[in-house]
DNA sequence: CGCGCGATTGATTCGGCTCAATAACTGTGG
DNA sequence: CCACAGTTATTGAGCCGAATCAATCGCGCG
């Protein structure tokens, strides 16, 4: 189970600058540290569960999560990550729809919660935020509608490709140019869209062409260029 | 090329009550009337190109529009359709990032243009249309969602019915059951994200299953249930 | 040391893509 | 109204990527 813990105050949060709450005025910022929580989940822990109801919105303040989807036959479609300073759950709770993914902790990750007439609020009265908020639902589509054209399109190395690229962009790479999450090949697999045996002999393929190595579980980029290349990234 | 029409008043504008702005007041939609200009395009002409900078939004007043992206070997992927109230070309204004897809006419439509400035002054000014916007985003993202794994996860057949189905949703049935839009083959794998033939291949095997017909060209919808049941839609 | 889970490798099968050829359809001009 | 050209739709054959099933390996842990 997920344990409460000393909410940290939101004017002195770490994420605070990362997130869509970085322009806030400090009254509205205390507002909301009256009103939240704030969780510590195990790596493994569920944040909350596709099909559920939002009551508001999470915070992620220190950590890595899965965002994935059960498809119709039972398998996980990763579709998105959150790490520090992002927000998780706001779609369902502006759409006014039952929660569309799943949340899951990929590590010990601290995670806020703010209810949804404070968020509520901070769109009644603050335009600012509202267009910040609006951006971030905006550029969301616009990933999303590159990932269903990949995932249309796209050979299953590119895909492969494509999404150490993506995690790299997410996560960053170690002082060794590893991406910086643990994943298992069955993650990897559900993120890509193919059985994780796929995932684990085009691994090796792309080893051979020197394109990464693995370091122990992590992996290593190579050439960062050449996966690009290969994803057929033209911009 | 498009041809300039006289605008209609968004007052009297048939499409208006199922778009964002149906909250307006009059005050607000006649100063929209007074910077908008409409557009008549035929069928197949292009009202914006993918990559092309947004400089407003569009507004479909009457027509079917198909919204697509380049793959990146060249092919299309249609991502989402604009019917009467529709607006389009949003998502990369909020974004200020580049248009995502390219709009293509589908058979002859009205389309307003609402300048930039006006439709950041409706999100400054006035709360319930950011809201209304948001809820808007935010419904796109749980339907990207889908697609994301329904492209994943879903055979081509399975996509195929979905397809179908959604495209009864979007465009609605005439008095016969048949789908009520025009697309060819083509753009149907388009839709799909597979080849034209396989598409061909595909209605066939629906038609000998009984759960459609083709009347002409177009496509009737014998046993809706039947092809959610294929689809895999478990909700 | 042995259990159990995740990773890996191998063999087989099959869906779906490609290429190629033909048929049906649309619009055009005589 | 017909002939023609250019699409668009359909059908066929062959091939390849990737899913599935099965077996083995490797490692962490009690």
């Amino acid at each position: 189970m997920s344990k409460k813990i000393h909410s940290i105050s939101c004017l002195n949060c770490s994420s605070w600058n990362k997130s869509v709450f970085c322009d806030l005025q400090s009254d509205q910022l205390e507002n909301i540290d009256n009103h939240k929580s704030s969780d510590f989940y195990e790596k493994g822990e569920t944040i909350f569960k596709e099909g559920g109801f939002a009551r508001g919105l999470f915070c992620v303040k220190k950590g890595k999560i899965k965002l994935s989807k059960m498809g119709p036959s039972g398998k996980e479609q990763i579709i998105r990550f959150a790490k520090d300073g992002d927000i998780m759950g706001y779609n369902s709770m502006l759409s006014k729809s039952k929660l569309s993914s799943t949340a899951v902790a990929l590590e010990g990750s601290i995670v806020c919660f703010v209810p949804a007439n404070d968020f509520f609020g901070l769109i009644k009265s603050d335009p600012n935020f509202s267009l910040k908020m609006l951006e971030l639902t905006a550029k969301n589509w616009n990933e999303a509608s590159r990932l269903i054209t990949d995932m249309a399109q796209k050979t299953t190395k590119q895909r492969l490709a494509e999404m150490l690229l993506w995690l790299k962009e997410t996560f960053g790479l170690d002082e060794e140019n590893c991406i910086n999450v643990k994943l298992s090949r069955e993650e990897i697999a559900n993120l890509v869209g193919t059985a994780t045996e796929a995932v684990i002999r085009l691994i090796g393929e792309l080893k051979k062409e020197k394109l990464i190595s693995l370091d122990g579980k992590r992996i290593k980029l190579l050439d960062i260029h050449g996966l690009a290349m290969l994803a057929n990234r033209l911009e």
